[in-house]
DNA sequence: TCATGAACGCGAACAAAGTCGCATAATGAA
DNA sequence: TTCATTATGCGACTTTGTTCGCGTTCATGA
């Protein structure tokens, strides 16, 4: 399910339409486009998917997609959107929330991992996304990164809560050092300098890493 | 018939010329390129920077430049290149080895901090740099990564041997994660979402909580 | 029914990175 | 000198993401 824009920082719209009308010639467009961008970004990768060739493919031609979109990369982006929903859905279901906090962060990230591992472009293009500032891409997969953050976060607080984790330990800076060791661990991999497993292997071990401290005590 | 001598050791020169002749010619180029491309870099900013401008102001034709460079960004990766060794240089020359293990990468981190504070272009450009799979320049920039990785792991090794640090780190792991907590902190920061001092404040938070970890004990 | 306005579609054009074939210049060998 | 070789330089061209202006469709309201 998506919803991307809930509150679209509205300029007060004169006359919004019911939602038929030739909306729905517009729908199956972008259903199209969309479908045609999945299947040659598989095919050839993305940056070799030409965005004359996608259009063609969805039998539209290649400027049409700019009325649905506002750049090649957000193909890529709506579907690493869905794509993480699902891994949460898959996440929570069978989630035990009195684990220790380790061991769920650590499905969490196996979850995730799973899902992204398929598809190497994904993790590529959102990265190359967030070294555009001001376009609209950048800020939503920088606002996707928040919202990992904070489902981390939410796992570490309740174990923070639960006595599991110090209690000095900022749960937000926490969060974003664990989606960080995810971010950096999957450079090297989708340059194709180490396989999807070492990469795994990477996160699993920067987090104990950072969950037990470098430290003697 | 020809070029018979293009065996597989490519390395060695079939022909070599003396350091001098028209290299000079190259040489002055490649630095007025140089030159001329920090200058509009400084300007503008990388994406707004033209390569038929800077050729312009460079004084040639904007084809030449692929004589001396691969793409436009390694032009700034040539850049990158330099301050790292500056900031590895002012590092090494105030550096107390005997002083704590976190104490020094704190201190290796701001060095690097303060450089590349000046200009956001950098790290955004090495950034997207690394989703070029496959191209000179994302293999220059994962190359600089990994030595300054192992910088970082030298620090944290001899902290291991002084018993600064628990025995049984794995100090590689622990390097590429502090790498990556440097790396994740300077996308919001290049994105101009925080300011540079609180960027510098995540990555000393984030260095903090590796050193100390999340559990109780 | 007809005008209005909004969402959609399209071909031409633009911008800018990168390629290609050829020209030039400098050097050493014959 | 002359020739071969090689680094450098360049303008024309190609590619590709993106923009623009104009046309089309279609629900609504008078």
């Amino acid at each position: 399910m998506k919803s991307p824009s809930d509150t679209e920082a509205a300029p007060t719209k004169l006359a919004l339409r019911p939602d038929d009308g030739r909306l729905l010639r517009g729908q199956r467009s972008r259903a199209a486009i969309l479908k045609a961008a999945r299947e040659l970004f598989a095919e050839r990768g993305f940056d070799r998917a030409t965005l004359r060739t996608i259009a063609e493919r969805a039998g539209i031609g290649a400027s049409s997609i700019y009325r649905h979109f506002q750049s090649k990369e957000e193909l890529l982006i709506a579907e690493l959107l869905d794509l993480q929903e699902e891994s949460w859905r898959q996440f929570r279901r069978d989630d035990q929330r009195k684990a220790p906090t380790r061991e769920r962060v650590s499905r969490f990230l196996d979850c995730q991992h799973a899902l992204l591992a398929e598809d190497s472009d994904l993790t590529l293009i959102a990265l190359r996304a967030t070294t555009r500032p001001g376009a609209r891409v950048a800020a939503q997969v920088l606002s996707l990164n928040d919202r990992t953050i904070g489902l981390l976060m939410e796992i570490m607080q309740m174990g923070r809560m639960q006595a599991n984790l110090k209690r000095s330990v900022d749960v937000l800076e926490a969060a974003r050092v664990v989606f960080n060791i995810t971010q950096g661990a999957r450079i090297p991999w989708a340059n194709g300098m180490t396989d999807a497993e070492s990469c795994r292997k990477a996160i699993q071990t920067g987090v104990d890493l950072l969950f037990g401290g470098l430290e003697k005590s």
